[in-house]
DNA sequence: CCATTGATTGAGTTTAAACTAAAATATCAG
DNA sequence: CTGATATTTTAGTTTAAACTCAATCAATGG
């Protein structure tokens, strides 16, 4: 409702969870598989600040958290939104975009051992 | 064009600016005398910003620089501004917004000297 | 119970945004 | 030229956003 929509749907990683779970609701994890650029953490905050401002609802199944937009909460966005996935042109935008944007820690010393696997 | 409309718009400050610059160009004086609760310079820089992602326009005339929306260049976005805009309940939020999203360098310690050159 | 899988949380790091204050630039007036 | 007015620019500061890594919690299956 309020203003902090437009704060979510200025960031292309919020952006891209909204679309992902758009028309049907997806698992945590399977928003993470879609972006494999971050940690599972990461994806994890935003999808907290996405519930907390109000735009997705999740529901809990097992060890699987679903979250789905609440398209009613977006107004007058929702349509802005629907309008740019559909426009070829922000696509490609928002393709270099994501590229570009990766600020964050920047990937740096290396620390933790371990990683096992 | 690009998704740096959604950068921008994110901004109540840039919101207000692109408000007062919507239907009638204005002085950067003017619309600094609108948000006082801010430098000169802060505006300035605002104003900047914005020209640099083609959502404003600006035109010298003497000591005066007049500033307009490009209300092309929002292209979506533009209609979604003008609804939240008549939005009695939106004006509300923003209002309440603006008063708490005073972040920036918070006034303190006292220091640049000289500039000299 | 123990290991595994799915997800959240917490602590710490890096970076950029939004400011401020002061200097610089530009235009005009006398 | 000097000074005033309008605006931009530069440099420095504070804060929050967006991450990472590791620890933790929860449910499930042997």
């Amino acid at each position: 409702m309020d203003a902090a929509i437009l704060d979510a749907i200025a960031s292309p990683r919020r952006r891209e969870i909204l679309r992902l779970v758009w028309n049907e609701e997806q698992t945590a994890g399977a928003i993470h598989r879609a972006m494999p650029d971050v940690t599972f953490g990461a994806v994890s905050l935003q999808l907290r600040s996405l519930v907390q401002s109000g735009l997705l609802e999740a529901r809990a199944e097992q060890r699987n958290r679903f979250y789905k937009a609440r398209r009613e909460a977006l107004g007058p966005v929702a349509e802005m939104l629907e309008r740019m996935w559909d426009d070829a042109l922000w696509k490609l935008k928002l393709a270099a975009e994501l590229e570009q944007t990766r600020r964050g820690p920047a990937p740096r010393k290396r620390r933790g051992r371990k990683r096992k696997s």
